[in-house]
Parts: C-alpha cells; structure tokens; sequence
DNA sequence: TTACCAACAACAAACGTTTGCGCAATTGGT
DNA sequence: ACCAATTGCGCAAACGTTTGTTGTTGGTAA
C-alpha cells in the first residue's frame, strides 16, 4: 500500500515527473488539457505530496519546535492553543517537546530541532541554570527563536512575557485598597526569573503603600501540594494575614483550599488574590479576584513573531537583538463583597 | 551559515560521503583510524544529521501524529506526558494536531499526518459524528494506528480506554454504600461514548441497589461554567439530593463550588465523588474521593501500544481487527468522615 | 522561404542520506 | 609464489520533489 507519488502520476500518464509537479502548481508552462488531466488522475490516486521530499529539495521545513519545561495543566495548555491556531493557519505544524524540567533534555530538544531542520524554535526555558552550551546549540539552527514565559535575558531572541512585576504589584495593591493591612504571598520556585520579578511586586507595592514587608509572610512552593502547606502553616499564625497574594494558577488551586479550610471568612475576613490564566478563578470555591495572564494571548502573540521572523528572515545578524513585547494583565474582580464597603457598611 | 552535511566532512577528508555516513555508524567496513578521524571532523563541525533525507532514504520517519480533540488543562496533559515519555525513549517525535473539535479540521490532521509520513498516529475523536472520509483517510495511511480515550467502536485499530461504564458503576455504588439515598449525576456532552457508558454505569448501580433512578437527576454540561449552573440548579431542588456524581474533572472542578456554596456539608449532608485523573480532588475544597482514571497511564500504555506495532509491523492486512485494552479504575478516598460512620457514631 | 516566438513538455541536476555492488590492496593459508 | 579470502573504501543509484535549461512543435510575421 505504497504511497502514490508524482512519478506514479507521470508514469500512468507516460509524461515526465516533472510536468505533473508543475501542472499540479498550476504553473502556466502546462497546457490547460494535461494539466486538468493530471489533476484529475492525482484526485482518483488520492495523491498528497511528500513533505519530506519537498522539506529537501527546498532546503526549509514547515515545522516548528515547541520546547516547554513540562506538560502542565497549569498555562501551557492555553498558550499550546494559541500557538497551534496561529501556526496552523500558517501552514505550519508543531513538533512537541517537553523537556522534563531538565536541562540535559533541553539541550536535546534542542538538537532534535536542529536533526528534523524546523523552521523555528518557540522556547520556553525550563527552571535551571542555563549553559553556555545551551545557548550555542541554539545559534546554530539558524532558524528564528521566539521566546516565551520563561525567558532568559539578554539572549538576542525576540520575546512575549507578561508583565510580572507589574502584576504582581496592581495585584497587591488592590488588596490594599480593599483594607488589607498584612499581606502574605505565596510564590512559585525561587529560581525562576518570574517569581523574583513578581515577588519584588509584592514587596514594592507593600512597602510603597507604607506597610510593613515581612519575609516571614513569604513562602515558596514549587506545586500545588507544597502550596497547601505553605498556606496551612500561613493560616496557623496568630493573627494569619489578611490579605494573600497567590502567584500562580498552581499556587492559588493548591492554597485556597488550605485557607478556607482555616475557617476564615473570604473575603472579609481575609482577601485573596491571585494571577492566573483566567479559568480557575471562576471555577474555585470562593470565587477569587485575579490578574489576567492570559496563555492564549502569549501564544498567539508568540507564533505571529515567529511567522514574521520567519517571513522577513530578519533574525539572523550580528546586530540582531530581539525585542521582548510585554502583555499588560487585566485586573477581573470576582469577589464583589469588599472589605472597605465592609468598613464602611 | 549552513548546516554541515556528510558531503562536508567527506570532502574536508577528501573522501566519499558513503564512507562518511559509514563512520558515523560504526560500520566495520571502515577502518578504525578513519574512523576515529570523521568522528572527530563530524564533531569539531557540529555534525548533526538531517532527519528529512534520512527519512526519504529509508522511507520511514520518526514522526508520530498525535490528534486530539482540543488542548484542555483537563486530562490530555497527563496522557501527552506519558505518550511523549515512551516516545521519547523509542526515539520518536510527536507532531501535535488538535482538532479544534472540528470534523473537518479532524480529517485535515490525518491528510497532514499522511504528509509528513508519520510512523504512526495516535488518536482522540472529537465528539462529531465521524463520516467514510475519515475512516477512508485513516486506512490510506498505511501507517498503525492507536486510539485512546475517545474512540470509535468497530474501528480496526487498538485501543486504550478506561473503564467508563465499571467506573461510573463502582462510584456510585460507593456513595450508596456511604449511605446516599438519592444520587443525583452531572454528565459531560450526550454524544460521546464516554458520556453514555458513565451514564449507564451510573444507572445501573443506582437500580441494581433497589434506588429509584430518576432522569430529573440527571444533568448533562459540555463545559466546567454549564457544570455550575447545573449543580446550582440541583442543588436548589427540595429536597437536594444527598449523594453526587460528577463524570469529570471538568464537571467536577465547576460543580463543587456551587455545591458548597449552597451550605450543606459535604460529605456529611451531601457525598460528593468523581472520576478525576487524580490531581483535582487533592487540591479542591472539599477534597473529593475519586475513581483514578489515569492518564498518564492511558498515554504511556497507547505509546507503548504504538511503538510495537511499529516494530512488528502487524497492524496491516485484511484480518487485523485491533485489540481494545481497558484500563481499570481506582477508588481513592479522600473524604475520610463517610455518613455511615456518622450513623453509627 | 527564412526567421522568430510562443507554447508546451522533457531532461537532468539537486537536496542529504543510505546501501548494494565492485574493485583494489592486503592478508593468510597452502 | 599462487589463489582465496578478507579488509577498506569508492561508485552510483535511489528516496520524492523542484526547477533551470533545453528541445520540439506549430504558428506568425518579415
């Protein structure tokens, strides 16, 4: 049950290979008869062109590697969405690699973009410490790099990220401004370049705001199940915060169990608010205010660059730097119940 | 900046590219010193092979199609994970094609699969009606195929699903043992087979324990928000029902918040139970016992499926008819206060 | 008539590998 | 010193396409 190729066509035709390849592009160099003919026998023969075969003749691919540290379903899922629909409508087809969160694999996936010569690399970095290796193997694809979410700085590739600090310290703040007075944070693994830069958000708005920051008032976890612990212990101090800060969509499903488990009462008693994708915080129980990060958006946004990079081939040169685009969050207020109208009420 | 090729190396030792490609795998035919000698070339030159010409050569790639309905946080996470694990160790790579839950988009993914000349696909129907086209595609391949959670009966090809119909059964006779009297049950979309066979296994523990089954208990929601709505509603009747199904995580992580939001206790009012792939119910307020269907488990086994019908080659021919596995489930539980204690205590 | 130009299609090379075959040089056994 | 077997490597074809060049028609204009 062997595939048919153009040369089956030609064959049956007693024509050259090389005219059903033209008549089947509509190249005008073949006469209208033989070249509905040809197409017409391609039909019957159920005839798809060979990718490979192409990909080598014309020396570029139409795949695209998606390295990511994990398959999660935390974020991923909606930026693998966005990618996907973006690329698809491209012509082009996404070669999946999850790196395990280990840098040896990501180095590998790397060089397995490079082996199936993908036209682009989307990349997201897994939590490690990065080689000078690392890097190299990247610049010797030759093919454009669109960071994402977990970046690297200072790496001449363009970028989409969402605003960290920012989000972080919008989010903070409008704890505050509901009448929060202690504000606690539970954060994702200390490495990550995200979870500094939203942690000095919570700082900066805390301390901006004249409260007190207290690193005691800090915790890190590095799942869901550690982000129960830390919210259980969070919750035992004498007086617990009345505010909490959850940094992730992981962070805040894996909390706010542990802290309506504590008896107090959301939000009036204790505020939460968390950054998230935008699905769970509708689904959980109490409903949470958050800051929109939305995958969806970072994926599309992401696979564009790279079709243009693609497109244009400006990506290449000593000069080129890349250019990192930031998506601002958007603050959703789920929890209508206030503490300030509280106060005043 | 070009990648180097055999071709390179062999004229840098002045030499033949056959000799070349020899080398680099070891053949005895080449002598050890030159051996030794293009290795090392192939190293300093940052060698790597081009995966397309190979594939053309030996006409079979290293490509593996994996179709699924749409990318969700819910249960395809967890089964891409273990399908990429095995894969990844066998030395394949998985091209991501979801569907969109689009017939039509459905049928594009097995043309692009037949494109690109995968190894191999592995296959999730979306929940449309499926036509001849699409069986026709699937068949012209040439290539095994695997189904996993959304399959299709009467298809030649295997099988990993789980055990709808027992989980459902087990679940609810579960609740029944705790107690519940009348089990109410929210189901996801009517037209998937999964969907019916939960519902019939629901059924039938329901009337197999001498309880009256009730289809003004029964709800069904294509999404986690309808899951909501639908537990609002059930939970508003009087009398609510005192014991509750919920197929999915889906359905499960949308309902849970309206069952508790209408303040009975959980479980000592009302028992709760779902089918979950095993992360949810940890996480979610109140935790939630839980029939484990396992995704990574159905990824990991469809892959490992997958990978020896590649080896053999023994999915062709006219008397193959594919063999389906069924994955049992597990009960886990999590809501240690059951109601039978409490009548006894 | 000659020359020219479309229009159409065949030819052949090329992309990077692999692999059957052949050929020379070396080895070993008599 | 001769044949046979072995070793080590080159040659060339092939996988399915694409594409620049060449060739063959038939027709039109000079």
């Amino acid at each position: 049950m062997k595939r048919t190729t153009i040369k089956d066509i030609a064959q049956q035709l007693g024509i050259n290979p090389s005219t059903v390849s033209r008549a089947l592009k509509d190249h005008p160099d073949i006469g209208l008869a033989l070249r509905t003919e040809i197409k017409k026998l391609a039909d019957q023969l159920h005839y798809r062109p060979n990718h490979m075969a192409v990909y080598l003749r014309q020396q570029s691919s139409r795949l695209i590697g998606l390295i990511i540290p994990e398959v999660t379903m935390f974020f991923y899922p909606s930026v693998i969405k966005g990618i996907q629909n973006v690329l698809h409508d491209g012509g082009y087809n996404l070669i999946m690699l999850p790196s395990n969160e280990s840098l040896e694999r990501e180095i590998e996936n790397i060089h397995i973009c490079s082996e199936n010569d993908v036209a682009g690399i989307m990349l997201a970095f897994s939590r490690y410490r990065h080689t000078a290796e690392h890097l190299s193997a990247l610049e010797e694809i030759g093919a454009p790099v669109v960071m994402f979410d977990k970046i690297i700085d200072d790496l001449p590739y363009d970028a989409i990220v969402l605003e960290d600090f920012q989000s972080a310290y919008v989010a903070v703040k409008h704890l505050i401004s509901t009448g929060c007075k202690r504000i606690a944070g539970i954060f994702g693994n200390q490495e990550l370049r995200i979870t500094q830069l939203r942690l000095e958000g919570f700082r900066q708005a805390i301390t901006d705001s004249g409260l007190i920051y207290n690193e005691a008032d800090v915790y890190f976890a590095d799942s869901s199940f550690e982000a129960e612990q830390s919210a259980g212990s969070m919750m035992a101090k004498s007086p617990p915060p009345d505010g909490i800060f959850a940094m992730t969509d992981e962070i805040i499903i894996g909390s706010l169990p542990s802290i309506v488990r504590s008896g107090k009462k959301i939000p009036e008693e204790c505020s939460v608010i968390c950054i998230s994708d935008g699905f769970l915080p509708y689904c959980l129980y109490p409903k949470v205010t958050f800051l929109h990060h939305d995958g969806y958006e970072v994926g599309k946004l992401a696979a564009q660059r790279m079709l243009q990079l693609i497109e244009t081939g400006q990506f290449t040169g000593e000069n080129y730097k890349g250019e990192v685009t930031m998506l601002k969050p958007l603050l959703i207020e789920l929890d209508t119940t206030r503490k300030v109208e509280n106060v005043e009420g």
